[in-house]
Parts: C-alpha cells; structure tokens; sequence
RNA sequence: GGAGGGGUACUCAAGCGGUCAACGAGGGCAGACUGUAAAUCUGCUGGCUAAGCCUUCGCAGGUUCGAAUCCUGCCCCCUCCA
C-alpha cells in the first residue's frame, strides 16, 4: 500500500532512492521533516502538496515532523530580490502557528505529527556556537547554488546573512535528527546542506525528496494568491468544488497526482474509463468531492456536486445568495448603480458593459435597457455572468 | 565621474504637436458553443449625475489656440567608458 511508488509519487526527485528504499526497510518510525516560514498562513492546495506527502508517511508509520521556521524567519530566505523581511512579533507567530494547525490538521496526523519551533535551538545559542556552525561550510560549497553562483558572477550583491540560511536550515535537521527532509523543488540546495551537517556531526544524512510547484488553475503558472489561479484550503466548498471543476481535463490528472489519496492503480482505471468514453467531467466530480470532503467534512463534496449540478447543469440559482437591501428615494436606483452597490460590478462604467455585453440578469431574465430604473420595493437576484449573484431589496427611503 | 538609451493603461509594446481614453499582442472579463474542460468565433477591457463631461502617458513647471508628443528642472532604470 505505501510503496515507495507511492510514497514517492509525483515528487520531482530523491536523493537517494537508494537510501530511502534502505531506511523504509528498517522497520524504524522515520522522522519526517518539512519547514514552513512563519508569515501568514494562507494555505492554498498548492501548499497541500508536501503536507499531503507527509500524511502518506504518517499513514506508512512514520513521524511528520512540522517545522516552523520561526527563528529562521528573521533572516529571510535569500531571494535576490527582497533582501529585508519585516521581522514577526512572537505574538504574531504564534497567532500564525496556531492557524497553521487548524489548516494543516485537516491532512495530517495529529497524533504522529511534532510541531516544533527552530528558536528552541537558535535562540540559545551564542555567536560563537553561530560562528562555529559556519566553519562547516565553505564559499565554494556556497557558490554551487545556482541562485548564488549567478549572482557571484554578474556581480550582484549578496549579503553575508543569506549564507547563513542554508546553515541554518541545515543544523534544523541535526537539531531534529530528521531522516527524510522534503521541500520545494528552490529548496533542494538548502537540503543538501542539511545532509551535510548531519554527516559532519555524526549522523546519517537525511533522505531528500523535493516536491514541484503545482499549477494554478490555468494550468500554467504555479499556484498562488497574486496570480489569482488558487484554491484556497478554507474556500467556502461551492466555490471549492466549482474552481476545481473549471480546470482543464489535463491539469486534471496532475492534481489527482498530487491532491489525491487515491491509489495509483485506482487513477490508472480512471484513465481507462476516459479512454472506453466516459466522460472527462464526471471523473472530475471525483476529484472534487475527494478535496471538498477533505476540508470541510465527509459528505460535504457530494453536496457541493449537487449544488453544482443544480445551478450550472440546471441553471438554477445557488441557495446562498448573499443579500442586500438599500433605501432608496423617489426617483428609484439605476440598474448599474445597484449592481455595483452590490458589488457584482466594480463601477457603473464596468455595470454599463456588462450589460451591452448580454451578461446581466435580473431574476434570471436578461437585461439589455442600460437606463432601467429599479423602483422602491424592488426585491430580486441580480447577476453578472455565471457565478456572481446578489439579492437585492430596495426600501422607500 | 563621463557618454548614450529609456520610463505609456494589468503586462509587453506602438505613438513623437491636433483626427489619442491613446495602434497591436498577451492576459483578464463577458457572450455563443460546451462538460464553469480544451479549441474556436464575437464583444469589452479609465471614471462619471453618460450622445456630454472629467482624469490618465515617471514627477513638477513652461511654450502653444491645442502636448503622451516641444522646452526646463527633478526622480528612477538600463548599456558602455572610468
């Protein structure tokens, strides 16, 4: 059941196979560790991808490790580009820490998971210890990070700080006795450097398995809050389910990859069902409703799949309708004003285009007179496009 | 320190005195078709009390009937030389 294979699907690589295959045959509870920076916690699926690789080693017997970086965040990981992070209060870290564990506790183990802080080490130590930590590592060794060697070499600056990091990252692992570290793929040179500290201090290095950054919703950029192609972890479930049914049927197979608990055998028969004509969308359902259960509960994916039916297949309205209601004087509210009073428009400008552009509809009926005039005691559901809705009340002012 | 090039809407990128709310491409949104898939076609993509008006082309001034386009100062970026 947890083979290797699956233990290991969808990585992007491991060093060393070999190594690991070894250890899983040890029979020992592995311990299994991943960092997390300290800001805000607003996890997306994409950051699912490592937690859910964590909870398949629990569920192999194994320990998961959650690392929160809390002293390491002081530093900042060398970007390039933004060399000063604003530091974090321990006020915020721990507000952070604990939404952290109400995100995360939805895949993962409770009862096999460590949480633990790398200030528990950091903050004892004297410069001396700091100074001793960065003899083991030389300049050289340093500049074999891509990012640092580039850098070096069209004589960009790098701060003494950011060769630190990697140091730093790496004593988390001798600190931790980890045997597996797991990442991002960016983070593979900060591993190795964990690897090498442990041998140095007399421990066997840790295995390393690092994760690919998982698409956006468009299925072309990585995931993530800016782009505005993620999902959310506490998206309402509709909206959950509706994102994951609007991504293409290929990125489909990358998500069950790297989403899904489902066995590889299983995902293999979904394949096969699509080649004998099932149709794509349906596998997809699956897909959603294994995510939506995920994080709002059994049997929750199975409603937002009907209610998806309901409102797109059907056309009919979804349930929850957010409602306004407004005063209004004689002379009534012009149907741009109230759409974006309602918020379904950013300006009337915006309303006014919506409209010409067909994509305005008032209690399902089609609006095409820009210069409409809702009248006081109006109550109904505006819409623009498929998905945004509002109720709307207007009250004699 | 010296020489040159450049800063235009979400991004790239035209425009270089009026016809510019600003070509084109990408992205995004919407419509048609569908499976809220892909592909394709179409429209839109500053704001407003909306056939009119107002604000935008690095910032501040100036010339002009009229400036994104010309002039002056300032800020920022890139390339080459020292």
């Amino acid at each position: 059941m947890s083979s290797i294979e699956e233990l290991t699907r969808g990585a992007a690589e491991v060093i060393q196979s070999e190594e690991l295959a070894e250890r899983l045959a040890g029979g020992q509870p592995l311990r299994v560790k991943v960092g997390f920076d300290p800001t805000a916690p607003d996890l997306h699926l994409g950051h699912t991808v490592i937690i859910n690789a964590m909870r398949r080693f629990q569920d192999a017997g194994h320990v998961a490790i959650f690392l929160i970086g809390d002293f390491t965040g002081m530093i900042g990981d060398p970007t390039g580009k933004n060399v000063t992070r604003k530091p974090l209060s321990e006020d915020d870290i721990r507000a952070n820490a604990k939404t952290y564990a109400e995100q995360v506790f939805k895949i993962l183990d409770r009862s096999a998971t460590e949480v633990r802080f790398n200030s528990e080490w950091f903050g004892q130590m004297s410069a001396a210890d700091m100074i001793r930590l960065a003899a083991n590592h030389t300049v050289a060794r340093m500049l074999e990070r891509d990012d640092f060697d580039k850098r070096y070499g069209t004589g960009q600056p790098i701060a003494i700080h950011e060769f630190l990091y990697p140091l730093v990252q790496g004593h988390d692992s001798v600190a931790l006795k980890s045997d597996i570290e797991m990442g991002g793929t960016d983070q593979k040179f900060n591993l190795l450097v964990g690897r090498q500290l442990q041998a140095q201090a007399g421990q066997k290095p840790q295995v390393i398995i690092t994760w690919p950054l998982l698409e956006g919703t468009d299925g072309v950029q990585k995931m993530s809050k800016s782009l505005g192609n993620y999902i959310g972890i506490t998206d309402p479930a509709d909206e959950m389910f509706g994102k994951l049914m609007s991504i293409s049927d290929e990125l489909m197979w990358r998500y069950f990859e790297l989403l899904s608990f489902r066995p590889t055998t299983d995902i293999e028969g979904l394949k096969r069902a699509i080649a004998e004509g099932r149709n794509p969308r349906d596998i997809k359902f699956e897909l959603g409703i294994e995510i939506v259960d995920r994080f709002h509960g059994a049997g929750t994916g199975q409603g937002a799949r009907d209610n998806f039916i309901a409102q797109f297949r059907q056309g009919e309205m979804p349930d929850d309708i957010p409602e306004k209601s407004l005063p209004v004087g004689s002379e009534g509210l012009g149907v741009a004003a109230a759409l974006t009073a309602c918020g379904l428009t950013a300006s009337n400008s915006e309303a006014f285009r919506m409209i010409k552009a067909g994509a305005v509809k008032i209690d399902g009926e089609r609006v095409d007179n820009r210069g409409l005039v809702l009248e006081a005691g109006f109550a109904g559901v505006l819409q623009v496009g498929k998905r945004k809705f509002a109720r709307l009340l207007l009250k004699a002012d």
